[in-house]
DNA sequence: GCTGAAATGGAATAAAAATTCCAAAAATGC
DNA sequence: GCATTTTTGGAATTTTTATTCCATTTCAGC
């Protein structure tokens, strides 16, 4: 009798428990729908053909959409497994950016705990590596590369300058270039020789910095477009000075930490344009 | 009198009118960045790197990835022209679009472009750099890399040398080191100069080469190595001749694709070798 | 170093949104 | 057609979230 299963429509008192992924949630609308009253079957049918709205939309926005009152709307949710509407919108709320803000806090940690050993400390920097690469797969600007990729394509002489924290990018770009019989000059500032005018009508500019931005690249930048050159930008936020005097502009999110940057992703992607661009040019 | 401008960071009363677009939304974010106070600055930053995320998020989550307060979010989204952080959450969802919300389907993606294309030449590298990472994490020789730090901790000068394919690698190093306060010198071979008996009794070599091998860089950690002074190598395999020379010596495993050698790996076992060398010197 | 102005953080308030609940309306079984 | 159950709509409530305001702090000019 502890049961007390008197309501036949609660037999052995199913736990419900709400999908954990977007997958397991087209599962569950597909296997309730057929036997749905009528309001809910409303939602059910606005709801699967809006799912990419769920992460952006009030219960209010929905119900109106499907065409119903909103706590047609709730019901649906909890029918679903979910506690409410809430626990539904989060589902598709992590689903489009999982991962990273917990990341910088176990980075902050790392350090204030005092850097643990020598492996730890590698594999938190692989771990950072392998996010940096997969934000990079995800938020890469095709027509951007592709812009970039045109107009290194078509000029004479690629001109390459990053300093810092850029300069081994800057080197890197030297290299595969130079195998892709590519023409470019490292612009490396040894001995404080100002080379700008080696920057001829024809040619154009590749500038690399991250925050803090090195003046020296900005500067050159500057100069390249005020003679009418075209400048490529690889940078790290759509804020960089360089965005200005760019006419392509390559962002790569990188997880960094404090000095610390581990530069996968922006080799990653100076590897690409290099490969592309030499291609390009029948390299 | 009607405008009644007495302040002069006023004139003509501005009516400072709100975005309408993401792309007008970029260019107004440009154009006030550069004098904006500390934690606007921190606001227009972080936003800047996570627009994709405003559609999505609440002020307070927004305000603790930025590391200000909220209040300091909301002074932003009105500095920007909107009456609130409403205003400027509308815009982002209106123009929300879930892009590729996982990895798998965004590479496949990013391949669509055709073979050769700029996206998938991307792809491809982001996997090759994506697979070295994992490499790199499984077969991490953890006494070899323990050795490498204590070697590098109880020196004076830390020597760098890495030619062709290494030299980002070893500029890499050198800057590195340089924030940490860890003494270093990059032997770059720029003119030819041979800083051989910069080496000194009390210092060590890092040595970084890959197939095939430089012969400055091998018969750098050959001498090193004849005077005594100890040497870690950094190199793809230990069949490496650097390693008959080498105290220690750190294997990294990188995925080519193609001809091309993406180097993620490589860089992220330089920064963790560096950042152990640093923390342990007391830097 | 002093003074006025700008910027900041946090608490107080307002607004908006989610969630619950219940009375009325359909639907179902007899 | 009546009684019972299910479904429904909307108002009331609670929770969350945005927004404002003001007392401190910080900065800049003198």
């Amino acid at each position: 009798m502890d049961t007390a299963a008197e309501d036949k429509d609660d037999p052995g008192d199913v736990p419900i428990v709400a999908p954990a992924s977007v997958e397991e949630f087209r599962l569950r609308l597909a296997e309730v729908l057929d036997d749905l009253p009528r309001r809910l079957r409303q939602c059910a049918d606005y709801i699967a053909a809006n799912t990419d709205r769920i992460a952006v939309s009030t219960v209010a926005e929905l119900a109106a959409g499907a065409d119903v009152p909103p706590s047609a709307v709730m019901r649906f949710c909890q029918i679903l497994g979910f506690s409410g509407f809430s626990g539904m919108q989060r589902l598709f709320r992590e689903a489009y950016t999982p991962g990273w803000p917990d990341y910088a806090t176990r980075l902050k940690n790392l350090k204030s705990g005092g850097a643990g050993s020598p492996s730890a400390l590698l594999a938190e920097f692989v771990e950072a590596g392998r996010l940096s690469l997969e934000a990079l797969a995800k938020s890469a600007d095709e027509a951007a590369l592709q812009q970039a990729v045109t107009i290194l394509t078509g000029v004479e002489t690629v001109h390459l300058v990053g300093l810092r924290r850029a300069f081994p990018v800057a080197t890197y770009l030297a290299y595969v270039f130079e195998k892709m019989s590519v023409p470019a000059m490292l612009h490396d500032e040894v001995g404080k020789l100002d080379h700008r005018f080696a920057l001829r009508k024809g040619d154009a500019l590749l500038a690399i910095t991250f925050a803090p931005y090195s003046e020296e690249t900005i500067a050159l930048a500057q100069d390249a477009k005020a003679r009418g050159l075209p400048v490529v930008a690889l940078t790290d936020r759509m804020t960089s000075p360089l965005v200005r005097f760019s006419d392509a502009v390559l962002t790569v999110p990188e997880v960094d930490f404090g000095a610390f940057r581990s530069l996968s992703a922006t080799i990653v992607m100076a590897i690409a344009l290099a490969v592309a661009v030499g291609s390009a040019r029948g390299g």
